[in-house]
DNA sequence: CTTGAGGTTGACGTTTACGTAAAGTATAAC
DNA sequence: GTTATACTTTACGTAAACGTCAACCTCAAG
């Protein structure tokens, strides 16, 4: 296929934005498998694809821990029909999750918003009075 | 008005789910005013008020110092009017975050329901050969 | 009066998610 | 050959967000 490069850990932390510590890190806690060239890291499409999905679920407040159990599905072909079974039983869950986040966000941007016209009036108010000191 | 009773922690604990030490430790960050009643905290309806928007941003991923900004925007009217437009300044940043999140959450989701497809495809093939054994 | 329920203030411990040196390796460039 | 660049491992440090005692108060009930 394209775009099988391998990225050296420099490679990796310009385009995403993180310092080798935390590839490193997350190398350890087994979120990431680079390939060696002798003792150095090569990071595959596989890892960059894990990666971007890393930074997107911390975005969104989940634990590494919680990320780790979720990129089993993504690549989800080597495993056990039963293993397989379960790992989509906990996508759904996850799913679910999501969605109920992505609700109350949606309530909460509403929610500001009435504070924030609100807020509005009152500097347009104050603004005058000031004015008319 | 209405709804002006004041919570015992133990009573704060029950209906939010927290335990007193996340109380107590939220009011060292001045992020809870509670008032004393001798010794003891009694938490008002802002307290509660707050505490609802702590956990909310919280469950979104922001930490509490980012919470703690965002708070002045909710009790906005014993401020001078740099100060609210700072504030206002900062909710708007806020909010933009919250809708980028919003949007990448959508993302996510439309991604994660590709591979649950995917995988409900790979399990139906699978138990087909499961079954044919 | 003491007992229990519910609260208080320290203060040290823990987990998560890395930061930050220290010291060594490997390779390409001068 | 040494110098710079990029990387490595090992290991202690740190900030955030609480958990977990320990020791104390206090007030109503038996």
């Amino acid at each position: 296929m394209t775009d099988d490069e391998l990225y050296s850990i420099g490679r990796m932390c310009e385009v995403f934005d993180v310092t080798p510590r935390t590839l490193r890190f997350y190398e350890s806690k087994e979120l990431l498998n680079p390939i060696r060239d002798g003792q150095k890291r090569l990071f595959t499409r596989r890892d960059r694809a894990r990666l971007k999905l890393i930074l997107r679920g911390k975005r969104f407040g989940f634990s590494l821990e919680e990320i780790r159990q979720l990129l089993n599905l993504y690549d989800i072909g080597d495993q056990q029909v039963t293993q397989i079974s379960r790992t989509y039983e906990a996508a759904l869950k996850h799913r679910e999750e999501m969605i109920a986040k992505r609700d109350e966000l949606t309530e909460a941007i509403e929610d500001l918003d009435a504070h924030l016209k609100w807020a509005e009036g009152v500097l347009a108010s104050k603004g005058i009075e000031n004015a008319a000191e």
